[in-house]
DNA sequence: AACCGACTCAACCGCGGACGA
DNA sequence: ATCGTCCGCGGTTGAGTCGGT
């Protein structure tokens, strides 16, 4: 196989001598500048048909990563040149950092890194390669793919592209996220700005919990009156604590500075969501993560649907829960993607 | 077993930005 | 300022696979 694209190389090369030399040399009055051009249109015709399509051999993988390797990356055309490759720069670019790369994860994407997609989605819209840097050894063609896919069920059951209530995410549009049609993205209209419309909160101190699904929301009772959750339907204040509900005291020095004083008071108690809690536990995080599973390739937002009746004498716990565990992570984001 | 539709994923294509001549 | 080249991105396609009938 190797040899045999080495002999077409050659082959090719030697075509292109014999027409270069052929061309008329400069003050040669016998050809004008058109002619010039479609030989030299013709070549780059030759050229293409030369050039392989389809999937790569092995052999090509093995030609391919041991040039970069050795080499690094870049000037993907010269390494078609230099390893007698019949693929395109593009190709070779492609090929390398979507499957070559030694970076790279493979297997589905965990229940984190899903979770993270959609939230990045809700962040900055179709920027794959964005989003990309945000999953390490996750490639941005993996992400498109697992967003088409998802948006693609998700449009089949009738059921929205982010959770409820992600609007409360973005501030200065609230009513622009949550569309069942991708294109529509809150932050599409505005690219480049999109990632510093997320709110201003920072929670730094309630990111995922040793990567797992995050565990807690603060409890209603303590919710400020004008707070960000201030949406919700009021009949709702007046709900009873799930009988799991746990009291947690954290240190939050770091959170005094980015929010308002009157979200302290909330900040003294958060409560552990109702899925399956072992009563008594003062564990929030082992909770979280029992109540999921761990590295269940499951939606996540399926798979919080089907929750199902934990939640239903508790729905503005829920609808909480959802505001919350979009917002804890992206804020972390945003912060990141700010400072680019 | 055969068929068919849904799904996944790798790869291609076209476009636009960056950069140097 | 213009042009050409290279690179990266996002959209799209098509082959292969899977699951249901």
């Amino acid at each position: 196989m190797i040899s045999a694209m080495a002999v077409m190389s050659i082959i090719f090369l030697l075509i292109k001598v014999v027409v270069i030399s052929w061309l008329p040399q400069e003050g040669d009055n016998g050809k004008d500048d058109q002619e010039d051009q479609l030989v030299v249109d013709h070549l780059a015709e030759e050229e293409d048909s030369f050039l392989k399509k389809g999937p790569w051999t092995a052999e090509e993988d093995a030609i391919l990563a041991a040039y970069v390797t050795s080499n690094g990356v870049g000037n993907w055309n010269i390494v078609r040149k230099n390893t007698g490759l019949a693929r395109c720069g593009k190709s070779c670019r492609l090929r390398w950092t979507n499957h070559l790369r030694p970076d790279l994860k493979k297997g589905a994407f965990t229940q984190e890194e899903q979770l993270k997609v959609i939230q990045l989605h809700a962040l900055m819209g179709n920027k794959w390669a964005r989003m990309a840097q945000e999953l390490p050894g996750r490639t941005d063609n993996e992400i498109k793919n697992f967003w088409n896919t998802r948006q693609k069920k998700r449009k089949r059951a009738g059921l929205p592209l982010y959770p409820e209530d992600i609007e409360v995410l973005n501030v200065d549009n609230p009513q622009s996220i949550n569309q069942n049609d991708s294109t529509q993205h809150a932050n599409d209209s505005q690219p480049g700005t999109s990632s510093h419309n997320v709110p201003e909160l920072v929670f730094n101190n309630y990111k995922l919990v040793n990567g797992k699904h995050p565990s807690c929301v603060p409890p209603i009772s303590v919710m400020p009156e004008n707070s960000t959750f201030e949406q919700q339907d009021n009949s709702d204040k007046q709900v009873m604590h799930p009988p799991h509900l746990q009291i947690m005291h954290r240190s939050h020095e770091q959170l005094q500075d980015s929010l308002p004083n009157d979200y302290n008071g909330y900040l003294e108690s958060i409560f552990c969501p109702p899925p399956k809690i072992v009563e008594g536990s003062d564990d929030c995080s082992m909770q979280g993560e029992s109540s999921l599973g761990n590295g269940e390739n499951l939606d996540p937002i399926m798979n919080q649907d089907t929750l199902g009746d934990t939640w239903k004498d508790f729905p503005s716990y829920k609808s909480l829960y959802n505001k919350y565990m979009i917002m804890e992570d992206i804020s972390s984001i945003s912060d990141r993607v700010g400072r680019r």
